[in-house]
DNA sequence: TTGTATGCGTTATCAC
DNA sequence: GTGATAACGCATACAA
């Protein structure tokens, strides 16, 4: 009874020492051969590949991971994937991955930050792009134990101890309450997440809440803020019973700005169901340009992020990164576009 | 000068062997105390435990993997993320994966089959989802080249090479064009992925458009097929364009059964554009109940896919093929529900 | 309960 | 251009 053959399951795997074996040369150079080594005969060469070929080998990536410390992988940091947003952000980073021949490893902020930082250390992954972890971020990088890791973040935030690409949303929300404001819109409302007894409380959100709250000021209009509860499930009948409680007590705003388009689209209903008239009497608009805002009837503006583009940013300075870790910060702002359809025109 | 200590870039990780010696025991012990061996004392696991923690050390999973074979990492193949569907089917799966400590590794179906195969092969994963090559499983099954490699398939199809959760259409399907059928609805049709001028290659889908065939056959009436183009971009105002040419060339068909909800979202635009009403002159029943079908007005009856069900299911079904390679083909039946909403309603 | 020897499949390094 | 050797970090098997 021969040792280490694993007779109970399956057969070994060839390995690389079989392939030599078999073509008549070294591990080395099948090694070689198989890394696209360029000092190698053309003999030799033709040889292992069709010897490697035909006892069907594969390279064991594991195996090199361990010796040369990279693994192929990049770690992607995301929300829930029920939501069309980080959807459609990981579509695009997978795009870009795969085209450079990188794999992802998903991963899930809701669990520990802790597990999080542990999943991606220990040479497990050859960088991280974070992409969902907006208000969490301090804290995820005073918790990450391995600096050197290549990490980028998206966000709407910016911040000075790592590289990240920074969607910034003042202008393009600017511009709606502007057309709003134009439009002789007197009583201008954000519904975003919150709770309606403290909806101030999403004041703290650093981004689009106080740019509508600042324009407010700046116009010496009033703050109105609406909030809906957060909700895992993107379809909540709750939130639009709430919508139309409020609206009932106390009357509908003449404009809606809204955090992003699934709130938008709960507010649609909502309305819709009071009777009201979009933009008659209410003007409307949300966040994210999901693709069905457009086929809603009437169609609803929103703010467009240029996703393919942020993607490729975001991978191209890991890339940078990894390449040269060594380099100096690096850090792009990008400003998605206010994308008016019927629910903001006169 | 020591060798081996890679002064150029960042210091060497902390290993098994340093926990070792700084706590004064040997690297096994370190090994069976990181993964909860028993058979340690209290004193020296609890030593071993500060130690590792004051040093952050992390377990080198590559290498635990090249000694165990056993990686943690589920490969799924699926189509783009883009697509709502698919979206919600990884988001599940990953909280599925998440739950029992297993991480995802993401794969597109358009790269090349080979490519997929190699991806996933040489003990680089512990298992495959595929849940988006209908049309191609057979050519994937016949491509893998390690048969022994825990593998579950997420299709409307059934087959006999492998596990798999069967997405049954047929029942939710021949329910919505009854209904139509009942409420005198006498030109059908039905609008799926294909060229206006060869619509009837759709039929070569063994699913849902033939389930449509049939029971036009069955009650006697004519076969209208709309075939749409194939497009990546959900968004396709081409789509829409090439709609309501032929509703205005043909007249429009008073039921309208779409291949999938988006689809069904750019007939709603088409129709809406052309002034039919909804469902008073055309009903119309999408596929996999995407959240906005129910915000639209009028809602838009579907049929819905018990998703969290689904991937339970699948994952499920690889854990037990993991646990025992020889256990008997698995395989389960889903049967997805109407959802009927006004869209449907005489 | 703990330690010793050995191998997992590959590549880096230095010879030849 | 090719080969020999020694790691990479950890776990299995067995001995103590």
């Amino acid at each position: 009874m021969r040792p280490h053959q694993k007779e109970d399951s399956r057969l070994k795997n060839v390995t690389i020492v079989d392939v030599a074996e078999a073509a008549g040369v070294t591990a080395m150079t099948v090694s070689r051969v198989m890394k696209g080594y360029k000092h190698v005969s053309p003999k030799t060469r033709e040889k292992v590949l069709r010897v490697a070929g035909e006892m069907n080998y594969t390279v064991n990536m594991t195996a090199r991971a361990l010796v040369t410390g990279q693994t192929g992988i990049i770690a992607v940091i995301t929300e829930h994937l029920n939501h069309p947003y980080f959807a459609n952000l990981i579509h695009h980073l997978e795009l870009q991955l795969a085209s450079q021949g990188y794999v992802m490893r998903l991963l899930y902020t809701d669990e520990e930050l802790d597990s999080l930082v542990h999943s991606t250390k220990s040479s497990a992954v050859d960088g991280i792009i974070v992409a969902g972890l907006h208000g969490r971020v301090q804290e995820y990088l005073r918790r990450r134990t391995d600096e050197s890791q290549p990490c980028v973040f998206i966000s709407p935030e910016s911040f000075s101890e790592a590289d990240y690409i920074r969607i910034d949303f003042r202008p393009a929300l600017t511009e709606a309450i502007q057309l709003m404001i134009t439009a002789g819109r007197k009583r201008i409302a954000y519904v975003g997440i919150g709770t309606l007894d403290f909806p101030h409380q999403m004041l703290h959100w650093e981004g689009r809440p106080s740019t509508y709250r600042d324009e407010m000021e700046k116009a010496g209009r009033r703050v109105e803020l609406i909030g809906v509860n957060p909700s895992i499930e993107i379809d909540s009948p709750a939130r639009i019973e709430a919508l139309k409680d409020y609206f009932q007590t106390n009357g509908c705003p003449d404009g809606l700005v809204c955090f992003h388009d699934e709130i938008a689209l709960h507010v649609f209903r909502a309305l819709t169901d009071l009777g009201y008239r979009i933009p008659d009497e209410v003007m409307l608009v949300g966040c994210d340009d999901l693709p069905f805002m457009k086929f809603i009837e009437p169609p609803l503006s929103s703010i467009a992020e240029p996703m393919a583009e942020i993607c490729a940013l975001a991978w191209k300075f890991l890339q940078m990164r990894i390449a040269a870790p060594d380099l100096p910060l690096q850090c792009a702002t990008i400003t998605p576009q206010l994308m008016v359809r019927k629910s903001l025109l006169a």
